[in-house]
DNA sequence: TAAATCATATGATATGATGTTTTACCGTGA
DNA sequence: TCACGGTAAAACATCATATCATATGATTTA
C-alpha cells in the first residue's frame, strides 16, 4: 500500500472514500444522461491504488443501495436513479451535496408534509407534560434568541422544535423517517430562514400547534403542523423561482 | 454440476445466514431485556465456524443498521432497539416476522396515515391519464374478482392500487417509502381483509378516492385517502382487540 | 492514587485459493 | 454452409488466512 496519493483527511476510511468516489461516478453519469460501465475489477484497482478487498467491498455496499448492478463476466454497470434507495442515509447525503434542485427540495417538503401534521396529531394525544415542556423550550429559547443569535444556532433550535413534536408521537417508525430527512431538512429551513415575513407567520404556525398540544387537540395540532410546513415550502418555492436561472448546486443555498 | 452431494440450499450466501443468525440472537436478547455481549471473534468464529472475514462483514452490516456496536477491546455489544434503524429493510422484514405485535402493526398503519393521504393528494393534481386508468383497472377487477379469487390475489390486487396512488405523487421519495412498508403492510391487509363489513366501506373509500382523482381535486383525495387507512386501522384494532389474550406472533395472523 | 505500561481485541488491508456464471469459440453433423 | 452442442476461458463471487495498526481495559509501578 501506500501507493503514492492524495492529501485527502486519513480520518476516513480508505473504503470510505472508495464508495464515495465510485458514488460520484455513478451520479455523473445519472446527471449526464448516460450509461455507465466500469472497467473490471483489476484496472479499477489500479486506477484508485487500492486492494480488490477495499473495491469489492465497496461496489458491494453501492450495490446494496441499488446504485450498480455487479454481473459476472458482463462486468460492474451503473443503474438508473429510479432504482436508487433514495431514503438511504448515505445516498440522501450525496443527494443532498449535488442536485440539491428545485425537484428534490420539493419532494423533501412533500414528505416532511405527510409526516409532520400526522406525528402532530398523534402527539396531541399522547404527549406527555415534560414532553410538551421541552417544545415549549425550544421555541420559547428560539424567540428568545431571534435577535442575537446567528443563523445556525436559530435553525438548530428550530430543528429541536420539529424533533421533539415527532417523538412526542411516540412512533419509533415516525421518529426515525424524521431523523432520515434530518439533515436534507437543514439545508431546506436555511432557506426558509432568509424571508423574514415567512418566518414570523412561521413561529405564529408554531406558537398555533404548541396551543393544540396543550390543548390535547389533535385536528388543531394537524392544522397548524400543515400550516408550519405549507409556509416552509412557499419559501422553498419562492427561492427556487428566484434563483431558478442559476445552475442548481446546493452551493447557493449556504 | 448436476451430480452434486450438496442438496442444501446453498442458495443463501454464508454471509447473509451469519448475519441473519447474528440478528436473531440480537432480537432474542432485546426482547428479554437483557444485555448480549458477543464473544470475542476467535471464539465466534469457531462457534459458528466461518472465518473472522465473513463474520466481520456480517457484524459490519448489523453494526450499519445499528444493532450492534464494536468496539476494540470491549467486544461487540447489542444496542437497544431504539438505536435501531427501524426502516431498513432487513429489520423490518425481522420485525415483522418477530415482532408482529399490536404496537408495530399500529405503527406502522399510523405511518400508511401519513404517506397515503398525502400521496394522494398530490396524485390528484399530478396524475396522468394513465395512471388514473392503472389505479382504475386495479379497483375494477379488484371487484369483479372479489367472489371468485382467493385472499391473496384480493390482497394483491389491493396492494397494486395503493403503489399505483402512490406512484402518481410523482414523488420518488413518498414511493419509496411506501415501498419499504410494503411488507407489513402485506400483513396488515391480511388482517383487514377478514371483516367483511370493513371490505365493504373500504371499496367505498376506494371508490371516492378514485372520484376525486378524476375530479382533480386534492382535498376530497386526501379525505378519501383518510378514510381508507383509518378503516385499515380500526380493523387492526379490532383484531388485536380479539387476539389481544393469545400470544402476539405472525403466526396468528397467517 | 495516578500515571505509565502492557496485553489483547478489534480495525484495516492485502493476497490467494477456489467456486460460479456467462460468453465465445470450436468442432461435428446434416 | 449453418445449426447445434459442448467446452474452455474470462471475470466476478465467495471465503480464508495473514499481517500490521490502533485503541482500550487492566495491571503495575512510582
Amino acid at each position: 500500500m501506500t501507493a503514492g496519493f492524495d492529501a485527502l483527511p486519513r480520518r476516513e476510511r480508505l473504503h470510505a472514500r472508495v464508495t464515495e468516489a465510485l458514488a460520484r461516478r455513478v451520479i455523473q453519469a445519472e446527471q449526464n444522461a448516460e450509461p455507465l460501465v466500469f472497467p473490471k475489477e483489476e484496472i479499477l484497482c489500479q486506477q484508485l491504488g487500492v486492494s480488490r478487498t477495499v473495491l469489492r467491498e465497496s461496489m458491494k455496499v453501492l450495490a446494496d443501495k441499488g446504485m450498480v448492478e455487479m454481473k459476472p463476466r458482463a462486468g460492474t454497470r451503473a443503474r438508473p436513479r429510479s432504482e436508487w434507495r433514495l431514503l438511504d442515509p448515505d445516498i440522501l447525503a450525496w443527494q443532498a451535496e449535488i442536485y440539491a434542485d428545485a425537484a428534490f427540495l420539493r419532494d423533501l417538503c412533500e414528505v416532511r408534509l405527510a409526516i409532520e401534521p400526522t406525528a402532530a396529531g398523534f402527539a396531541a394525544v399522547r404527549a406527555t407534560p415534560e414532553e410538551i415542556a421541552e417544545i415549549e423550550n425550544s421555541l420559547r429559547e428560539r424567540e428568545a434568541r431571534s435577535g442575537s443569535a446567528n443563523g445556525e444556532e436559530l435553525i438548530e433550535l428550530d430543528l429541536k422544535f420539529h424533533t421533539a413534536v415527532v417523538a412526542a408521537s411516540h412512533n419509533p417508525l415516525l421518529k426515525e423517517l424524521s431523523g432520515i430527512i434530518r439533515e436534507p431538512f437543514r439545508i431546506a429551513l436555511s432557506i426558509t430562514s432568509r424571508f423574514p415575513s415567512t418566518v414570523q407567520l412561521g413561529l405564529e404556525a408554531h406558537h398555533a400547534l404548541l396551543a393544540a398540544l396543550r390543548r390535547r387537540d389533535p385536528m388543531a395540532a394537524r392544522r397548524a403542523a400543515e400550516e408550519v410546513v405549507g409556509l416552509a415550502m412557499l419559501a422553498v418555492e419562492k427561492a427556487i423561482r428566484t434563483r431558478s436561472r442559476k445552475k442548481s448546486t446546493v452551493e447557493q443555498f449556504k
